[in-house]
DNA sequence: ACCATATCGTTATGATCATAACGATATGGG
DNA sequence: CCCATATCGTTATGATCATAACGATATGGT
């Protein structure tokens, strides 16, 4: 059963055993439902300069406070490499603050700007009618057991 | 029933502006979602030398046989700039061929090569692997569930 | 036949992401 | 004190993605 004749049938569409179907693939409907949710919110804060990544960011910070640029990176699921580059084009355009952490040297602290933080406190509410509208196609109960499945499947995350 | 106001408000009082949680947002869950799936299959293919996006492209390839560069996009969720790169990435490591069409001088057919359809047999049962590890956390039921709903989601799309 | 419109593929720019390799700094155990 | 180990931030490379602008080709209405 190893050399099976899967591999020599162009659509497999005669063989059960290639039922497989990409549609049906949790990674694949994960790429496609993140592309909607992000268009759906660039399409608001996009007047505002800012892309899904950076708010996820800013959000974050203005619910936690300052922090460390990795521990920032952590918390929004992004590598040391990936939110040293969000970091430094938000602080390029006057939004967030960077200082030496006092006790660590290896450390940099990020902090708001007064602009930065209104922005963001601005931009959340265009954020959950982005959400909003995302989810429309669910009814309220169906929302909810997605959230909820969602957040178990990335569970593990440091928070 | 409404969820329990879970969230843990830092300063006790329910003022509903400060009940924005990041985690609860759609747009954020399905990101770190994402990621942990791309994560899962890029682990297996990787010694293969695809991508999980350059993977969904053959795999959409494999199910429904040739087609001109951008419906092949289309099928996948990538704009025409991007399955271009996709394609042409492909195609120089010679897993993907491609002719113009011959009924639209403007269409590019894009079809395997051998190697690059025997490559995508193989590698289809490491996705079917990968998405049974990204939903190991979620009993069968579950998994169907959501599942249906990321389905639902995302209807909309060219099939 | 003509023309407005749509589609196809391309180019360019900028942002996002993973990975690997690196130097600098903490930290804890011997 | 010293060294192994871990963490922090950085650099570089390559892939992924959206957007905008463009030329070429089809297509449908008049």
């Amino acid at each position: 059963m190893s050399t099976e004749k899967a591999a020599a049938l162009p659509h497999g569409v005669e063989d059960p055993s290639s039922a497989y179907s990409l549609d049906g693939q949790v990674g694949f409907l994960l790429r496609c439902a993140y592309q909607r949710a992000s268009g759906n919110l660039l399409r608001r804060i996009a007047d505002h300069g800012l892309t899904p990544a950076q708010f996820s960011v800013m959000a974050r910070l203005y619910e936690r406070g300052s922090m460390s640029q990795n521990r920032l990176g952590r918390l929004v699921g992004m590598e040391p490499a990936n939110i040293r580059d969000v970091v430094q084009r938000l602080k390029r355009r006057g939004l967030l603050e960077t200082r030496p952490a006092p006790d660590d040297a290896r450390r940099l602290v990020i902090d708001f700007s007064e602009k930065g933080r209104s922005l963001i406190a601005r931009l959340i509410p265009l954020e959950i009618e982005s959400s909003a509208q995302t989810l429309a196609s669910l009814n309220p109960e169906e929302q909810q057991t997605l959230l909820q499945l969602l957040g178990r499947l990335v569970e593990a995350e440091d928070r």
